[in-house]
DNA sequence: AAAATATAGATAAAAAAATATCGATACCCT
DNA sequence: AGGGTATCGATATTTTTTTATCTATATTTT
């Protein structure tokens, strides 16, 4: 069915944080750093960094802490996100463009080269520095170009269609920000993206927060 | 140190699908749903489905399925989602925009009725039918309107001032897409979007499915 | 009407994730 | 230098989540 299972996802799900934390302390002059300190900032027990901390393979200091350029190294070799990878995005929308403005993909060893839209009064256009091209051209470009992640962010309708010219031209990796549960042969993985389920999660939180007071 | 742990959080995570996809059904005119149709959909396992909804305390019929209608009731209850939240944006940059311009949220019971930025060429503005205000208002108007949920979409570097005064508006929920861990009163419930976290699944699952290949 | 198939519920089992404990190592302060 | 404190690593435990199994109920097919 295409999505084999993945372990140790919540401690994936963490780990961008902790390499903006990182980086963020390295800037700020420190080399050094303990999973208390780590703790406090993210609102997690010291023994959960611990833990999530082993997966990458470093090995830290008892009584000092973790050096915080081998770490920051560490997490990206376990991301595989020490070479860049390039995206194309398909769908010049609000969020499409939202996406393209975001500052912080760099850091997390993303490029997105190019865009793609159908909308003919968009084609052409040039967003954040990216041109948007017709979305027709996209498997021929793709293939050219040996991008394997597309990001997804078309109207739900058109979703199941983009993904399949995106498979066309050779794309394995799909993040999808669609509401579209995809159908794509099983040597590309999916993830999806629900931007609701914080909102679901959050909702749940507060009404425990009110039934406590 | 301000928010409990939330059990069940995949699940929850998931309700919000189930909930547009029952929606979608219920359009084509379906009225029950078995876990194996909706497994099919998601892939997941029809067990997976089963013990999410037990949750929400609906039965289903053996044999049968699920009343859909029923269903999408109990998931809306469960979620507290049956009386719409109002909320304010705070930030109207291109994600801010994104948000203000999502069409879904009115199914997910969240109306944002107001946006406030700090940037004076963008205060004034309507964006989407929606004013944007100075910050500087927000505390005023956020307690008179008795708004209690914030989506916080500012830079980084203004995170933890907007949050405050979020706090001094009387708001006691934060969807917190900023980089930033807030500090917040412990009545204060905050749930973050890290928009990376996706993006280092999709790395790890392109990762292994390339090694099982 | 009987047999085959599909389904949920209850209970049990397995797997995964979070948490605790304890010993060893380093740093800091007096 | 010595005592107190902070820290990690290894191991064990607990909790939570996921998955399996089995039974009863409904539907469909023959």
């Amino acid at each position: 069915m295409g999505n084999k299972k993945v372990q140790k996802l919540p401690s994936i799900r963490r780990m961008p944080t902790y390499l903006h934390k990182l980086k963020q302390m390295r800037k700020n002059g420190l080399d050094t750093v303990s999973t208390t300190i780590m703790a406090r900032y993210m609102n997690l027990e010291p023994i959960v960094i611990r833990k999530d901390l082993e997966l990458t393979g470093v090995t830290g200091q008892p009584g000092v802490g973790y050096k915080i350029d081998e770490l920051i190294d560490a997490i990206k070799s376990f991301l595989n996100w020490h070479n860049t990878a390039e995206a194309v995005l398909i769908g010049a929308g609000s969020l499409g463009r939202a996406l393209l403005g975001y500052e912080g993909f760099e850091d997390y060893g993303l490029n997105i080269i190019a865009a793609f839209d159908a909308d003919p009064s968009k084609i052409g256009a040039e967003i954040n520095e990216r041109e948007v091209f017709d979305i027709n051209r996209l498997p021929e470009m793709t293939t050219r170009l040996q991008v394997n992640m597309g990001i997804l962010c078309v109207p739900n309708e058109f979703a199941q269609e983009a993904a399949d010219m995106m498979v066309e031209g050779g794309i394995n990796a799909i993040w999808n920000f669609t509401n579209v549960s995809l159908d794509v042969p099983d040597h590309v993985v999916v993830q999806r993206e629900v931007i609701a389920s914080g909102l679901a999660v959050l909702s749940v939180k507060l009404n425990q927060q009110m039934l406590t007071d």
